[in-house]
DNA sequence: ATACTTAGTGTAACATAAACACTTAATAAA
DNA sequence: TTTATTAAGTGTTTATGTTACACTAAGTAT
């Protein structure tokens, strides 16, 4: 008889943008293996749980948001969390402006941390593979889709926008040229409101006239 | 206690050309649930097995191939194999030239065969939105990496080269256009050889300079 | 009134993509 | 051996998209 059955986990890589920096949600490990190593939120998938189901529920519990832009990303082998080694991790990366995100500090005193992808800890399982996984995968969707709209507040300058790219590729973009690209692609409209409160010339606000995730023919 | 225990499964989509056509192997199930369907080449992760381990199985067993070129598509909830319900597939795809393929036709009878993807029968499970998904893939890594290597001989001519293109994309491509990008993009070397023993002039066989996966800047 | 700071805007050069038709080299048939 | 047939092989022009680049405008603070 073939068949068998195995151990499996979730793990979430939960980006956002703060100080234009990318961050990544950690949990420092109350138990072992690993304990007292930073991780990707994560847990075991419970009988008869999609997939899908427990990534969510774990987004709730550990980041406290739902209703925000996650997908699939990979499913790895015996990330080693179940100690007898038979384990695989199906892992999902999650997009959310900073505001969205209201931490859950555990009762395990787990203290979720937003790090900056250029300082990470030393990570427990093989999850700093993970990271660079979903980082490369969010790059790339930067390209070809609007899932941009997910990192930015309802209303945003088009320096925001412009700064959310910036900050994800991790290099400097023409403003100009920016600007242009954006608008021809028609994926936002500039509202009547103006970013006021500083004390410079104050920038127009604009929004996204769709916030579902939509795939482009070419991009940047 | 959290942990529990899944019922895994991997699903995978062989892709082949023949007579231009872009065709998937399917087998017929020789057992319940969707007895006498036809379904995706598959089977339960064994213990202790990696997935992608098992997908090699799996390759090995229903179309007598190894060596080929494989990836991970996507893990889906629920296919149904396990009539409790609590069960995922791991699906994987798989590309090769339709000569390295040695179909096993397995005690079972579950009679091994491709089908063309526009001639597609009822499908067990939800295999059907697998085998989209996995065209879908198909497509797109035409267009940014080198796998098209992987559905052809070792020496091709050009015309194969953009029949493979053709036949996957569905569509048709301009002919000089077509030679132009592939040659700046430095993949493939002329050979000395010819292909003979057509009656018309005889054209020039290519190789691949590479045959591992390359990620390209752009292509299609 | 002036200084400061970020917002906002256009054009020219360059690179890439698309459209398009004839000559060449072999085999088969007359 | 000549001619017909078939697919191989090859460049140029046009259109489109991408990159590089610098000044004026509109607010706030002093």
């Amino acid at each position: 008889m073939l068949r068998s059955y195995q151990s499996v986990t979730t793990d979430i890589v939960i980006f956002t943008i703060e100080q234009e920096e990318l961050k990544v949600l950690l949990i420092k490990r109350a138990k072992e293996p690993f304990k007292n190593k930073w991780a990707l939120p994560g847990g075991f998938i419970l009988e008869n749980e999609e997939p899908e189901k427990a990534a969510l529920r774990v987004l709730k519990n550990k980041a406290g948001v739902s209703n925000i832009y996650m997908e699939q990303l990979y499913t790895f082998p015996g990330s080693g969390r179940d100690p007898r080694g038979n384990v695989i991790t199906i892992t999902y990366f999650a997009l959310a402006p900073t505001e969205k995100i209201k931490i859950q500090k555990s009762k395990e005193t787990q203290t979720p941390t937003f790090y900056s992808l250029k300082k990470l800890p030393q990570l427990a399982f093989d999850h700093k593979k993970i990271i660079t996984y979903a980082l490369k995968r969010l790059r790339s969707k930067l390209e070809y889709t609007n899932v941009v709209y997910s990192l930015l507040p309802q209303f945003f300058t088009f320096n925001q926008l412009q700064e959310a790219y910036e900050t994800i590729l991790d290099r400097e973009l023409d403003k100009r040229n920016f600007r242009k690209k954006f608008i021809l692609l028609n994926l936002i409209r500039s509202t009547k409101k103006v970013h006021k409160g500083i004390r410079q010339r104050p920038a127009q606000l604009y929004q996204f006239i769709s916030c579902r995730p939509t795939e482009l023919k070419k991009f940047f």
